[in-house]
DNA sequence: CTGGTTTTGACAATCATTATCAATTAGCTA
DNA sequence: TAGCTAATTGATAATGATTGTCAAAACCAG
């Protein structure tokens, strides 16, 4: 059975209450700091299951740390990174969702996650790259 | 100065030799087998030097490794990997080609390049889970 | 060939994450 | 409300990928 405790649910508001992605540590620190007890591997798990059951995204970030942030109604989404100064843009995917089912149905895979990155230069970048 | 040296070669030919991506470890192992006494920190530098010039692509496997592949600027095309063992099929992305470029530009984006993969259970993989 | 640097590679260190496991606790039932 | 039972917690150890260290070896110019 499922059971409800007080640091699930702290774990769940500290997600609501942060804008944007924060990592697992971070998270771990920020409930710490505000004077939570909460243990490490806790909050680790506590992610986790918030992830598997969809009420949270999770993404790799560059330097290989797992990122986590509230999932909204529509949830998941990917991004788009300057390759150059590493502005990034978070920009929805609808149409790549579907396609990576489809494919993955397709072959007969299941539990299909993707990784849909697009890298490129942003205006800024382009713009200093052409005057250099 | 930046010297050549024949084990940085060797990376960047077992990387040519390799369709889709693949870790650091397993390039370090690929080259093991096949008779060279390379380092593994050597590898790790060779990949991140041939990714920091741009004849290398990286991104995070779902599962935290970094994963590298040959820039091939030919015969584009994209993967669905089985995490359990690792079967790779090649899949078309026409949809997502078109995608990714709209969305670049709709940004402000130029040179948009993209990471698109696909991870799941092949079928007999998701059958040996359902077994087991 | 020789000198001055860069690069290598074995190994230690680091960092995030996961497993372990005894102690605690939620939620049911009477 | 008290008690039971299984899920959950959390301190710590273990794991696994990656990076740092530094003496020895290799590269390249002269």
């Amino acid at each position: 059975m499922k059971r409800n405790t007080w640091q699930r649910e702290a774990v769940r508001e500290a997600l609501d209450g942060t804008e944007g992605f924060i990592s697992a540590q971070a998270l771990h620190s920020a409930l710490h700091a505000s004077g939570s007890p909460i243990g490490l591997a806790t909050v680790y798990r506590a992610l986790g299951d918030l992830a598997s059951t969809g009420e949270a995204d999770s993404l790799q970030s560059p330097d290989g740390e797992a990122l986590y942030r509230a999932c909204s109604t529509t949830g998941h989404h990917h991004h788009l990174i300057c390759r150059n100064c590493g502005l990034t843009v978070e920009i929805s995917a609808e149409p790549v969702e579907e396609w990576a089912k489809g494919v993955a149905a397709e072959h007969g895979f299941t539990q299909a996650a993707h990784v849909v990155d697009v890298f490129g230069l942003c205006a800024a970048c382009t713009k200093l790259q052409a005057g250099a």
